[in-house]
DNA sequence: CCTCCCTATGGGATCGATCCCACATCGGCG
DNA sequence: CGCCGATGTGGGATCGATCCCATAGGGAGG
């Protein structure tokens, strides 16, 4: 019944036609803007929902000059991390009535810039990024769209940022370790270049100096992003003569590299070897025994990025800000002190 | 040096100005349709270059009253299932070059409708959504949008469908449970008025029906969607006095609950208890001993629905399609013949 | 009684890109 | 020499919604 067998969508004209005023008129009873008759605007209404109009956002933002989605650039939704961000991202969006423009790069720059200049193609409000340069923020400020890193910090100074406190919390969890008895524990990291590996990298650092205690550097491992090499790289690790009573590794799939290891070498976590990761993921919980781990809130960490990307819409020259969230430590059965 | 300290993005008259052209002529220059000479031409897209000229892409949907963008609404961006989906459908939405505005609800029909308004209202070219209702295909039918479900069919002859066939996939693993020796299998199902439910619940019938056994019908067990609730309902189902000897988890959050309960309940998997679930997530392969899967191709199916409804957009008149994807067993260490 | 303001409404321009159509130029051919 | 077609280019309308501005009617106050 409504709008039934029309060839085209309903415009306002034809709203404004079949209510029998104008354009003008129609437009203002369906934003509520500006003056109209309550009868009037009743009329319009009721006409427009008989036709199923719904306004063409994209005329509409023509007009406006002012788009109501913001883009999201994430590295990869089949890593839980990134995809309760986004699910963090969507529900925050959704709240201020913004739609979200989601792509996701598998971490590779080209695809980045791309996504840029897609982002700047659709005029959003605004982006929210999970950067693998400096490059894609410089560019969308150079275009004069506001974006937010997040997780990852690579335009310090120069954008906002939305962060978990990587540091404390890579401190902590050392710390912890120390204070059960482990000496010789290795950091399995991915690099430590990007904010994520430096800060988590000194926050392992910073446990040990604060204990007094010598650091082994050889147990620092750089493992990358290719999950076979980084099991290579654990396997050798772990069957050096020497080898660490503790792992922390600092990412979830450095710890699933590292647990498969484990148990493919037969070590008996935490009997043997303990284990900790930097992000709780469900698995962690599901194993025997559990995992112990940093959780970050992934969900809060994308709404807190929406909540600042708003405020830099809403104040464009207010000072850059980066925002840290704390992360709590989950301790399961995986650490044990050294046997 | 590109496009620096200029107070507004450059548009098509400021490029067409600074190459000494008409608008026409910087249009055609630049979009590659119709008449320009050579030279003219590659002195346009140089300017635009150096302006940082970057196309206003709702101004060319609205002319060309085509959108480059397809929505997407998903039930729940947390549970891998959907994320793997939403980054099959990314993937691929992006080598078609066309971007995808997400939005998940949580299975929530209310939010289904208001996500529907948003994508008519941005004009996109197509919907790809795992409905809750019919409501949505019909809806976006009458506003002449094309539609394609996936994982879950509400519109079957109404519109497009790509989804995994549950039925067989049901059928070949409560089939290889009865092979192994179980007679008590219970299936724990979420509902079954969905095709997720119905079909898989068919297929664990006509298992039994091929083996000619009788079927219990009180181990049929309907969890529903919350999973405290499905905890409680397992924890009753595993400590009848007349168990099951196996369990058929007909999705990832159930398995995880019968998982959990069997743990609790001190049931040795698989030695008390064999396991089997529908759907494979990372957890799944983590734990000892391993849960046996039906592993459905999350990313093939996103790719999937992403094609249907490119051919949809080419075709809107060919006839409605259904496409079935075919799952696999992934058999793991959680089943054994009973004790 | 006239003016002024408030309430309502309509006309037309505008956002940025596209594209139809008109027109201009030039070479070739009858 | 004139006409035609091929090659290029520019003007103006258009997509749909918004919003400034003009205008009109009516009531109140001087």
């Amino acid at each position: 019944m409504t709008a039934e067998g029309v060839a085209r969508r309903a415009t306002i004209r034809e709203v404004a036609e079949a209510a029998g005023v104008s354009r003008s008129t129609a437009s203002r009873a369906l934003t509520g803007h500006g003056y109209v008759a309550p009868q009037v605007r009743d009329r319009v209404r009721a006409v427009a929902h008989d036709l199923g109009y719904v306004p063409d956002a994209t005329a509409r933002h023509l007009r406006r000059q002012a788009s109501q989605s913001i883009g999201v650039l994430l590295s990869d939704l089949n890593n839980p991390f990134y995809a309760g961000l986004a699910a963090g991202i969507s529900q925050q969006a959704r709240k201020r009535r913004y739609t979200m423009m989601l792509a996701d790069d598998g971490g590779s720059s080209g695809l980045e810039a791309e996504a840029a200049e897609t982002f700047v193609a659709l005029r959003v409000a605004g982006v929210i990024v999970t950067p693998v340069s400096a490059e894609l923020g410089a560019y969308l400020s150079r275009q004069r769209i506001p974006v937010v890193e997040v997780d990852r910090q690579f335009s310090a100074g120069a954008c906002d940022a939305v962060l978990v406190d990587n540091g404390s919390a890579a401190q902590r969890v050392t710390q912890r370790l120390i204070e059960i008895g482990h000496r010789r524990i290795a950091l399995v990291i991915d690099e430590m270049h990007w904010t994520t590996g430096r800060d988590r990298l000194a926050g392992y650092r910073s446990a040990f100096a604060a204990a007094g205690l010598p650091l082994d550097e050889s147990l620092v491992v750089t493992a990358g992003w290719d999950v076979e090499a980084a099991r290579v790289e654990i396997r050798a690790l772990l069957t050096r003569p020497d080898p660490p009573t503790a792992v922390f590794a600092a990412n979830n799939v450095l710890a699933e590299a590292a647990f498969r290891t484990a148990a493919e070498l037969g070590l008996a976590v935490p009997g043997r070897l303990s284990l900790v990761s930097f992000d709780d993921v469900p698995w962690m919980s599901m194993v025997t025994p559990g995992v112990t781990a940093v959780r970050q809130d992934t969900v809060a960490l994308g709404e807190a990025a929406v909540s600042q990307l708003m405020e830099r819409i809403q104040s464009p020259l207010a000072p850059v800000r980066t925002v840290l969230l704390s992360a709590s430590l989950v301790e399961r059965g995986s650490t044990a002190p050294p046997s």
